[in-house]
DNA sequence: CCCTCTTGTTGAATCGTTTCACGGGTGTGT
DNA sequence: ACACACCCGTGAAACGATTCAACAAGAGGG
């Protein structure tokens, strides 16, 4: 209760202030006896560093912010948590926001960062051209953009070629002979969407007498994509595609569902599915799912490291793009059909 | 890049610094034109407030922290959401920390919240008697145990009725007819998982004819639960239970794959099936879940409430109690059977 | 004209830590 | 004995905001 600083703990050690300090930042500094001295009296007194303290002489704090799109999204908790391991191994730790697509939330927690005196922000942006974005580059503030891939000279990014990987799911429904793909598009205002559409349809045109029919959901959710799927098992034969791309394993999963619940006794020949992402209940369904698997652990990591290299650079750093490439991750959903 | 500091804007205004404290904190007692003249200080300027230095003023930080067992678990996260808005609606923020489990995770989550001088501290500990528990509330420090009920005069806790809702699940296995129910556990070794348990034997105890099998697994997962779905439809019929309780959604997906996948040739009978948790996958199944709910964020909400009485009351506040109670959700995984 | 009240503003003290220039010892080499 | 380097430890000056006693300037009442 009774407010125990390092004054304290210098008096009952019988020592200075500046001594305790040494103490406990450079041990190296301090004499083997006065050290147990001072150890002793922390001790007995329970004190704890006051971070606030500290953080005002530093100038900056210990932390740097990471602004999500959405936290109930498995990928961006799985990014999160790379960063937050890269920044606990040299002892940072990550203030976790969540925009929710608000662009309110938004600047409120570019804010509360600014005024943390973050190290750095990682973020991955609703629009490009957010206006936080401008603020805080003029005010020096390090930024990694984060799932957004760009060619800005202001700003660090780390991201995954969406296209490759829309080109490489449809690129192996191709090998496996299948030429009717259906690709369950989700709302095309989202780039990561329109990216990976992009990449199905370099892959069909490769193929002669591939044809893909692009059909836009409204949402990317488990739902819509039990209702796509119901359609297509409701559709006459020949109408029927041969292979389905969803544009996140959520769509696939419920297409899945859509496709095996009411589809059955009307289809003649299985459905290979294919889905984005990887998520970890992908290995968990009925029929395990082929998937894209993006990198998510490692961007997060990345991602830190760009940001301390920015801040060890100083304002003069270049920006660094770093685009990763997804893998294929081939299970029955996609051989074996469903 | 410049740090501009309360003093520069002083300076630029014309002003001293007290005046542009007041001007941000009580604008009240400005006078007009002086309050116009700071502003555009502080606009021309790009001040911005430092908030380490306020907190040192102050004593105590704007920020509560919450340590969650697993940010993974849907659980955890709808309870964090609770709490995070029950906070931002008073203008507090919510530091979120998982302990995966791990003491030591805990005890460093611990540590990082006191330097921060926290209001208070959320806690879903893994043991009751965890040595960091004792400690905080020694230093005076308000806590709030979530998801763990207890009798503990020192804390005040949010938790819902588990037994409760054991009994709950398991009364409507009966009344559904079934009297031939096995209880997949999960580890022994969780608490809530036991006093699920001990609600089942409850239920069952008032039919006379109604029978119980209790089946532990070693973990809530959607593989685990698979495994033992499967083994469930391969054994002989005479041995084969009508009507299927899950620890928690996980397990009771699991199951549902486990007994359509492997099972329907052997069966005679479809089983009834309930799940725990009512996460949000659980209405999205081939068939639909029925599962017992807990009020989540409600839960986070009170957790918050509780808290800001005992920052208010300071450490005379009696400790509240709060148990909430579940809630059946039937769908057609019990009623039609799976 | 004096006194009191109100309204705005000031300047200094304070929060707890880190940093740094400085100094008293102790030992080493010459 | 002298110079030199080290090793430890000291004490005061920041860092940036808030708070509070004090005060200046009018306004109004008597």
């Amino acid at each position: 209760m009774p407010t125990v600083s390092i004054r304290e703990v210098a008096l009952q050690a019988g020592v200075s202030v500046g001594t305790v300090s040494n103490a406990l930042n450079s041990p190296e500094k301090v004499a083997e006896a006065t050290l147990q001295r001072v150890q002793q009296a922390i001790e007995s007194l329970g004190y704890v560093r006051n971070d606030a303290a500290r953080q005002l002489r530093a100038g900056t704090s210990r932390s740097i912010g990471f602004i999500v799109l959405d936290v109930a999204n498995p990928f961006f908790t799985d990014v999160a948590r790379g960063a937050q391991a890269a920044s606990a191994e040299v002892g940072l730790n990550v203030l976790l926001g969540t925009s929710d697509h608000d662009p309110a939330k938004e600047l409120a927690y570019l804010d509360l960062f600014e005024q943390q005196r973050v190290q750095g922000v990682l973020f991955t942006p609703i629009d490009t051209d957010a206006e936080g974005l401008d603020r805080l580059h003029r005010r020096g503030v390090p930024i990694v953009l984060v799932d957004h891939p760009t060619e800005d000279p202001r700003f660090c990014s780390v991201a995954v070629d969406d296209v490759a990987g829309g080109e490489m799911a449809v690129r192996h429904l191709l090998e496996q002979g299948r030429r009717r793909i259906v690709m369950l598009a989700g709302p095309p205002g989202i780039r990561q969407v329109a990216q990976r559409t992009e990449g199905a349809r370099r892959a069909v045109a490769a193929v002669p007498d591939a044809r893909l029919e692009v059909l836009p959901t409204p949402s990317l959710t488990v739902l819509e994509g039990r209702a796509a799927g119901a359609a297509l098992a409701d559709r006459a034969p020949q109408d029927q595609p041969d292979a389905v791309f969803a544009a996140n394993d959520l769509l696939a999963v419920g297409c899945l569902q859509g496709l095996s619940l009411m589809g059955r006794p009307r289809r003649r020949e299985p459905v290979a599915l294919i889905g984005y992402d990887d998520i970890d209940f992908a290995s968990a369904t009925v029929v395990p799912l082929s998937s894209i698997r993006q990198p998510k652990e490692l961007l997060g990591r990345t991602a830190v490291e760009l940001l301390l290299a920015q801040v060890a650079g100083g304002p003069g750093a270049r920006a660094v793009h770093h685009v990763f490439q997804p893998e294929l991750v081939v299970r029955e959903s996609s051989t074996r059909g469903v």
